[in-house]
DNA sequence: CGACGGCTTGAGGTAAGTCAATCCACGTGG
DNA sequence: CCACGTGGATTGACTTACCTCAAGCCGTCG
């Protein structure tokens, strides 16, 4: 019987029999099998191993400080649920089992075989890859947990932490050439409405949008304003390193 | 002058001098120039190169059948456009340039070089990675495009599409044991919404959700009343084999 | 000067949320 | 075998965040 991995990726590419025989005892070596409700994988853990739904229901999911839940995938039989190990430090969100759920686990082993053997380009690849999905995710969160204000305010803050990183902010502020209308494109708004959210964060205090420039004038309520939290850009390295990148994005984190 | 690509990485790793000139040489050798408002990339494009921004501001957007435009991230210099390359055939969506912006191109030889390279296992994450992506993408757009009814449809049509993949749909009915808040907490609306929107549904005689599973009474209704569209799934392969995923998914594409 | 793209403001409409009661299926213990 | 508790589904009445439509404004560029 083909296990659902190999079932998905037959639909796009063909594999050489080893290749499959490979996945397929992957998929059946060391097994493990969680409770409904149980975290598979919980927020903030460091994972040295993938795990590869085999049976069961999960979702991929963030608790909110406040209590509410959003999901952002539903994972089946065949599904990775964490290939950021790779490159990334420690999970932004945690694997929950819906039902009973058994998941393969790809031993340590493989995957820093793998690791080992990337090049630095392909490094940049999986991490540019892996930060990107983490940002489509947050992303997610806005539409589900933020209102139209909150949302803008965390994109000007998301945006500032970037263009920080690149050395492209001028200390709090950053040309960011883009409409109104290009903000509701974005933000799932219409520029109306941003553009009267826009005069909101701007009489609180918060931050001004003119002239294609963002100024934010007071950054620690802006990313109170946002609920922003940063752990999903990964820029924290090792303590030890931290202080490296203070001079540049490390006081808005 | 350090490149905003390195810049960004370092943030989260130390590069030996031999990957840092590799990476300033890739992103300062073959560069290109788009006006504002030129598509760098358009939705359905091959592409055989990776785009990596090193000025300007473009966005990664796609334009629904209705006209309206949705974007999904905005890209500045040091972000990649096109790391889908690696393994899905063409473009589910567009990278159009905001301001004049131009892009390094990593030559097409490197990146087969990599492809070649890869092993099974590593092709496989990959593929996975990127339609994860691609199916994060698809929900971003059902929050900005879609109403509250679409949005379960085409979940609950993109779900029986996933099962059928994995041989685990029975014609057009699947075991989906998730609480209608679950569905809500998906969907980014209240149970009480999701309950109202299951009985538009099911009075429509599109599909029904009860004990636990989804029963769609009309595919092709079903997917018009979702607006959905396959070519995010990346299940397409070359025509010549198209017959072999016809007995799981193909009618539903 | 007029045209145009983008910003601003106002008046009304609607999809979805909130709150709260009721109902139903079930499993569990007396 | 029935009483009860519990998690989930359903329904109704009311509120609200955001949308739509439409007019007016403002700076810029040909």
């Amino acid at each position: 019987m083909a296990n659902p991995l190999t079932m998905k990726l037959e639909q796009f590419t063909s594999f050489s029999p080893g290749d499959r025989e490979t996945l397929d005892r992957l998929a059946s070596e060391k097994l493990n099998t969680w409770a409904a409700k149980r975290d598979i994988i919980a927020d903030g853990d460091h994972v040295g191993q993938i795990h590869l739904v085999t049976s069961g229901l999960a979702t991929r999911n963030k608790i909110m400080p406040d209590g509410k839940r959003q999901i952002m995938a539903f994972l089946i039989p065949g599904d990775l649920c964490d290939v950021e190990v790779f490159v990334l430090a420690r999970m932004d969100h945690a694997i929950t089992a819906l039902t009973e759920t058994t998941c393969a686990l790809i031993p340590a082993g493989t995957v820093t075989e793998l690791l080992t053997n990337m090049g630095g380009l392909t490094k940049a690849l999986w991490w540019s890859t892996m930060t990107d999905s983490a940002v489509l995710r947050e992303r997610i969160i806005d539409h589900g947990q933020r209102d139209a204000r909150e949302r803008l305010a965390h994109l000007f803050y998301e945006m500032l932490i970037r263009y920080r990183v690149i050395g492209m902010a001028q200390d709090n502020s950053y040309s960011f050439p883009v409409t109104q209308e290009e903000l509701g494109d974005a933000t799932g708004l219409t520029s109306v409405h941003v553009n009267r959210m826009l005069q909101v964060l701007r009489t609180e205090g918060l931050m001004i949008f003119s002239g294609r420039t963002v100024t934010v004038l007071d950054p620690v309520s802006l990313k109170q304003a946002a609920r922003f939290s940063p752990d999903y850009l990964h820029l924290q390295r090792s303590a030890n390193e931290r202080h490296e990148i203070a001079a540049r994005a490390g006081d808005l984190l």
